[in-house]
DNA sequence: AAGAAATATGAAAGCGCTTTCATTTCATTT
DNA sequence: AAATGAAATGAAAGCGCTTTCATATTTCTT
């Protein structure tokens, strides 16, 4: 490991212009811009980090909490984070919240201890309010959720016209006896996926037949769709509120021979790589997952380490027909 | 933030007492010790990780490589290993290979020159040769893989027994036509299962009835069930070498209408959390992978940060009967 | 109780950078 | 050609820890 003294020695400069070269920040003359390249080069010097984090007093290091790092939401999350930041020379820790609420908050607290210069939340237990909280003692960025005191650090998805464009290509398809099984209440594109389909549903002069929150889980989607099949008058068509509730339903449809999309049709949300897998394949709303989580990492690097990257704040659903309605 | 000469002011100590007291290395007077804790405690002083990597020489950083990040074993891997590290607080970079050869060069790359102390690799395209060389440059630990020159820095499975027990299960089941989708020669745990297949075959004195090298990913079973339908006689049984594969074997079954396990019978490999939701729900073999990555942490950190973690470092396949088969 | 051995603590150097401030060099103007 | 201002560079002071070495204190031995 050579060190920025012995680059400076070997080009005949000071360490300070090393830095300089280095950073990209000041100016320094081209031919010794070179000189200094080169002995960068054959000394194949890699600066340290930790003596560039303590002078300067940045970890050049993002946290990324995800609820549950073993959730399929999670991969496309942190690819696109991590992408993004790689790029840009910078680096994710990960955490997991295992799936509750004190073990998001104390991710959040390892990550923040650890001196991270930004957090990426992808939390599914905290409160907006408790994110503004958050954003006070180390800036955070989400995709898909609002916060209170966020200063543009989310990356927005129109999830009420998902939510409308769910119901009404069910609708579009004849179906008028349908039924929703929502996600939670306290999460933002939840609700709005749910407003958008009441939407749907009254423009059509219609009302839901069935309605119940779910959490998004596989279990959840399990649990919902049972009582939906116990019910007097089955609606024709099921809502679910993700691609993961939906897969559960699939699964409670397959075990009861009941036929999809025949006897009842499914519908999903965000298009989780899975969706073309399961049996039939998953009718669904697409949500660009990776590369919102790509855009939340640039938003990151735009604001706390003045990059410049283009980046696309709102990113809009799409219809993926496939086999379940 | 307070720094170590604040605590030690406070405390009436010296840097180097506060130093000894939050390392736990040296020893310091049950007194002393509870005056330096009692000034952390009131300071609330979280020391800086930049300067005590700077002086140590130690990032207290693990590097984690996922072929693929968004692959559904990464979860249960990356979850793993963050546990254990975050429990003897350190922490993990994730990079991912985007699923290449060269992609996974990369990420090593990048992970070495961020310094990181040691490297967990779940990789898919480096050879076991390519592992040790990386071992060169920095420590490499590995899960169900093996590498030259490693000096017991892998945790491993017991393949064998894992494909014996499966084709054991079908033969015992009746099943004399038995088809193989194995996965990449170039990996010994895919080789390992093959050859443990055959073993459980020969010792009943049958041949297979079909054999096929698939890549573990969805897409590979997708295609070779779809040969394997085609096939004159086909087969009543086919082991898929891990859960993924069998994924995309039990799609085209659907797709084709043809009933599982009645006309075929599926056994996948693995058991991801996905394998009791797919329809039907899949047989297979449980390989706990999230234990293993666990595991791994945990050798890591009594290899290289001289903890002194019980690790177990040979784990057994179990059969999940499902419906599948 | 004195000396030796063991234990606890402090002083200070140094890890490899960034950054401020002063200085030198260069280009421009008169 | 001298004066001026701008641009490029260097010297050196930290950033907040760890660790070595020396010193002070305690405990043990006889």
């Amino acid at each position: 490991m050579s060190t920025i003294s012995e680059v400076a020695k070997k080009a005949g400069v000071s360490n300070a212009t090393v830095s300089r070269v280095l950073s990209g920040a000041a100016r320094v003359r081209e031919e010794t811009r070179n000189r200094v390249m080169e002995a960068i080069d054959t000394l194949s010097y890699v600066p340290n980090q930790a003596a560039r984090s303590l002078a300067s007093n940045k970890t050049f290091t993002v946290g990324l909490v995800a609820s549950n790092i073993d959730n399929i939401y999670y991969g496309p999350a942190a690819g696109g984070v991590e992408k993004a930041l790689r790029k840009a020379d910078r680096h994710a820790i990960i955490a997991s919240g295992n799936d509750s609420l004190s073990g998001e908050r104390e991710a959040v607290d390892f990550l923040i201890k650890r001196q991270v210069d930004a957090l990426v939340l992808v939390t599914r237990y905290m409160s907006e309010e408790e994110l503004a909280e958050i954003n006070r003692r180390c800036p955070v960025f989400v995709m898909n959720q609002h916060f209170d005191g966020d200063h543009g650090r989310n990356i927005a998805f129109d999830n009420f016209s998902g939510g409308k464009m769910a119901i009404q290509y069910l609708l579009d398809q004849g179906h008028r006896r349908i039924a929703i099984v929502r996600g939670p209440k306290s999460k933002s594109d939840a609700s709005q996926r749910y407003l958008g389909s009441l939407q749907a549903m009254e423009a059509a002069g219609l009302a839901l037949t069935y309605e119940v929150e779910g959490d998004f889980t596989i279990e959840s989607g399990v649990k919902h769709m049972q009582s939906i099949l116990r019910l007097g008058e089955r609606p024709t068509a099921v809502f679910l509120g993700n691609d993961l509730m939906a897969i559960g339903a699939l699964h409670v449809c397959n075990e009861h021979k009941v036929k999809v999309p025949e006897d009842i049709a499914i519908i999903g949300f965000d298009d989780t790589y899975l969706a073309r897998y399961t049996s039939p394949s998953l009718t669904t709303i697409q949500l660009p997952l990776f590369d919102m989580a790509n855009a939340t990492a640039k938003l990151l690097l735009n604001t706390i380490y003045d990059c410049q990257y283009d980046v696309q704040t709102l990113f809009s659903p799409k219809l993926v027909c496939r086999k379940s309605a």
